[in-house]
DNA sequence: GCAGATCCATACACAACTGTACGGATGTTC
DNA sequence: GAACATCCGTACAGTTGTGTATGGATCTGC
């Protein structure tokens, strides 16, 4: 914004924002050039239309936060690497708060449906790939990745509505690299004690 | 709409699916008349304002979807009956589908925000009030009751973005009875067995 | 069978947003 | 330094939504 121009990436960022923000509807040229410093001669430019714009940001979106987090954390060797890599990434900082609840919650709008039902089955998909390489078979497997997937979108919520409410969940308070483990072993906990795997807990 | 006037509560129960279906934005006072087959005049002599209808479907919801359901669980004597009652009605089928997703998701409007905090904060009490009854001690029924109430939420959200991937959560599953037992003795699992209830997990 | 209350339609002013057309400014290349 | 591409401002038309003013229709009590 200070030294000259406007790029296509500051128009889908700024899109994503006003998405966590207000949701498809929030999503409107006007205020985005506001808030960038320019004019919709800028927008009109880069992007074709309003719906254009959304769909970049939708694929921005599950580039960065889908993609190429399962590609990263599918380099690693080991499966309980792999799992501890993936859930520490996942409740990490969010690079702009609020946004997958907001996509979420906005699946009315098709392009946004569709999106979303891709990042829930490849996310799931790796999750339950992950808990079978610990040592889960596919039914429990497929049924722990539900049940943590469920837990981690509330956690996200949560810790958006009522921060102060559940200190344990933002990735800033001491308690956090002790939450983060334990909520693994809680997960894994048939694997690790081996023991126990004949009676995996369901939901 | 049949037989004459639209009342009141037709407005702020139209507002709630707007909610649901598109976010504070979608509450808009032209498309709820189509809707409900009158036209502006109607809305305006019921209401003052828009603001004034999404505060109407806001207080509806808390009354609703918390504050009669805490006062109806609170009937009952038994802890343990209270505990699965509690569950088994916030589990149930929802009113309005994707009513709760959407509202957590819209706390960048004042009044959202509000009543979002004020409804988490209750139900966390009260979960934690129940927990506190069967057994468990005030620090433990606190973080058991903030992992319950996440797991709650993401639920809520992955059955409305994914129903297919999720089939246990769906209220008319045949599976959901059981799972939904399951989930209790899960919550529930230390106060059910008083030998590990010294070393209760946390998150 | 009239007076008042209740409920809604119509019409208008105003604001916000989308999309298009076009022109100006700045840089780049040979 | 001329031609061209890149990027953005300005102006206009069209749409959608809010809020207000006002009158009409229907019911209710007496």
């Amino acid at each position: 914004m200070a030294k000259g121009k406007v790029s296509k990436d500051d128009w889908t960022m700024g899109a994503l924002r006003a998405l966590a923000r207000g949701g498809v509807a929030a999503v409107a040229v006007d205020g985005l050039a506001r808030e960038l410093g320019v004019t919709r001669g800028s927008f009109y430019w880069h992007f074709e239309n309003r719906e254009a714009l959304l769909v970049a940001a939708l694929e921005t979106w599950e580039l960065l936060a889908t993609t190429e987090v399962i590609a990263a954390v599918r380099q690693l060797e080991d499966p309980m690497v792999r799992a501890r890599a993936l859930f520490a990434e996942a409740l990490g900082s969010e690079k702009i708060a609020g946004l997958e609840p907001a996509l979420a919650a906005q699946t009315s709008h098709p392009a946004v449906a569709e999106v979303v039902d891709r990042v829930t089955r490849a996310r799931l998909a790796f999750l339950a790939e992950i808990l079978t390489g610990v040592g889960f078979g596919p039914r429990d497997a497929r049924r722990r990745a539900l049940a943590a997937y469920a837990a981690y979108l509330g956690w996200l919520e949560l810790r958006r509505t009522a921060p102060e409410l559940a200190p344990e969940a933002r990735p800033d308070d001491p308690q956090a690299p002790a939450a983060l483990d334990h909520l693994v072993d809680m997960i894994l906990a048939p694997a690790l004690r081996p023991d126990a795997a004949a009676n995996p807990a369901a939901v």
